[in-house]
RNA sequence: GUGUCCUUGGUAUAACGGUUAUUACGUCGGUUUGUGGUACCGACAAAACGGGUUCGACUCCCGUAGGACACCCCA
């Protein structure tokens, strides 16, 4: 199809313009039009040209994941749609107007999961992974979906790499998941700031959010609309609010962390201490409410640390969530864990490296090997399967049939060596090794040229000392 | 879901209601067929899609799709 396509468009390119006019004319009636995709909204392809930021974010999750011991866990793309209804809560948007909902071939109701605690727990559940030993630590990487207006560092498809501590209540759970988010930034050279607060449990919500209402209700007069309708809504979002006119009232609200019980205060109060002992610094704000429904106690999330420019999106955030696992058919067993957007962390990779001039280097080549000539062709190909195993990287491209050409690849790409194999070679049973920067050339035996290269490479000098 | 702006080769761009749509990067090839960086030459490659206004639309208008930004919300 593809090439098919191509072929026609190269042809059309040719003809004249009366020719182009018939074309037009050849379309309507009947023939095939051309047509082209672009990426459904909000989807997006992640390009070669991407992927060393995407494998270094991968490599320091997992080992991150190694270092703490959490196992990886996968879980499937398409779930019950009622799993997330209940776990994340009826009433929130990404369950009310940002899920992937459809029928299944049976009618059943599924959806593409829009995050994945929901379905590590049901593993918990269902796999018996109770019966381990506790707590279960897991990790994820993969895509989740929202049906959400796109915007910067917001996508329909998006990549989430979450870790989840499974049954046990300790303070150092939680502050282990908050180092692991901090940790995963420090490596990646990423500045981030922790913000941090306690909601304690539903009861005790319960109560600070009528006391918050009753409070806002003295000040209605000053509220812009948005915050009336959060009244009735969304209460807790009262305190995100950004219009000028609600900060005074903002300001002088009931603090939720004044409403929490000695217990709620004295856990949170615990978490704040290991996070001090550990130096990972945290902004306390009280106004942080998560937009799940399924978090008790600590919540926190990652922001990038941005030198100018407004607020950002968070990259990354998580919580404790006691009473999930029992919500979803299981034994009363305390949680905890916190996801990080992938794609925004890349947004902000390539912002702040570019900004700071740092680099993510690929892994250089060390040699390229040119061949000139058909049966030096085979003979080359032999030869590369036979070094594959000697850790030498060896660029090559057995398509080109010009040495020039491929010498220019071999410059490009700046390797000090290069291996240069034509018909006289082949015929000797030799190959030779040119010194790209002094363009001085050694003919070595072809049996001997792991040991050659070796002796020249100075990564293998290294490796042995 | 609401609002604002945007869409010209792969990328970045220029001009114009009327000749063959500019330039750079890029890609491919070449400068006597076995030797790189430079240079020179050549080729490839574009008006998102559909409709309307007009003698004539890449240019103006409408719709669809996509993008960007803000809000809602969230990763």
């Amino acid at each position: 199809m593809i090439l098919k396509n191509k072929k026609n468009k190269k042809e059309n390119t040719k003809k004249s313009k009366a020719e182009k006019t018939k074309k037009t004319e050849d379309v309507k009636g009947g023939e095939k039009t051309k047509k082209t995709w672009s990426a459904l909204r909000g989807m997006h392809d992640i390009l070669p040209k991407e992927e060393k930021y995407w494998k270094s974010m991968y490599n320091t999750a997992s080992k991150l994941a190694e270092y703490m011991q959490f196992s990886r866990i996968e879980t499937p793309i398409l779930e019950e749609a009622s799993l997330f209804v209940r776990s994340i809560g009826k009433g929130t948007d990404v369950v009310e107007k940002e899920m992937y909902l459809f029928e299944d071939n049976d009618g059943s109701k599924v959806c593409l999961r829009p995050e994945a605690t929901a379905s590590v727990v049901r593993a918990y559940v269902t796999d018996g992974l109770w019966n381990n030993p506790q707590p279960v630590k897991m990790w994820y990487w993969g895509p989740m979906f929202r049906h959400d207006r796109p915007q910067a560092g917001r996508y329909r498809q998006f990549t989430q790499v979450g870790f989840e501590n499974i049954g046990v209540l300790d303070p150092a759970a939680d502050a282990e998941l908050i180092l692991i988010a901090f940790n995963f930034y420090k490596d990646l050279n990423l500045p981030v700031e922790i913000h941090i607060n306690s909601i304690g449990t539903p009861e005790e919500r319960e109560r600070y959010k009528n006391e918050l209402l009753n409070y806002y209700r003295t000040k209605k007069s000053y509220l812009c609309e948005e915050c009336r309708k959060r009244m009735v809504k969304n209460p807790l979002r009262l305190l995100d609010c950004k219009e000028e006119q609600c900060q005074g009232v903002k300001e002088e609200a009931p603090q939720i962390i004044d409403w929490l019980s000695e217990a709620s205060k004295s856990y949170f109060m615990k978490v704040l201490e290991y996070l001090d002992e550990l130096g990972v610094p945290y902004i306390l704000r009280p106004s942080l409410v998560r937009g799940l429904d399924y978090y008790t106690h600590t919540v926190f999330e990652v922001y990038p640390v941005s030198g100018e420019g407004a607020a950002q999106s968070a990259l990354g955030g998580g919580g404790r969530y006691d009473l999930l696992v029992e919500e979803m058919g299981g034994k009363s067993t305390p949680a905890a864990g916190m996801a990080l957007g992938v794609d925004r962390s890349v947004i902000y990779m390539k912002d702040y490296y570019q900004q700071n001039q740092l680099r993510v280097e690929k892994d250089p080549y060390d040699i390229f090997f040119a061949q000139l000539g058909d049966r030096a062709k085979g003979r080359a190909m032999k030869i590369l399967e036979e070094l594959r195993k000697s850790n030498i990287k060896i660029a090559f491209n057995l398509y080109k049939n010009s040495l020039k050409t491929q010498l220019d690849i071999a410059n490009d790409l700046k390797v000090p060596y290069a291996l240069i194999l034509g018909q006289k070679e082949v015929q000797e049973g030799t190959i030779i090794i040119r010194d790209m920067e002094s363009g001085i050339q050694e003919i070595v035996d072809q049996k001997k040229i792991e040991n050659a290269l070796k002796k020249k490479l100075k990564k293998f000098d290294e490796l042995a000392k």
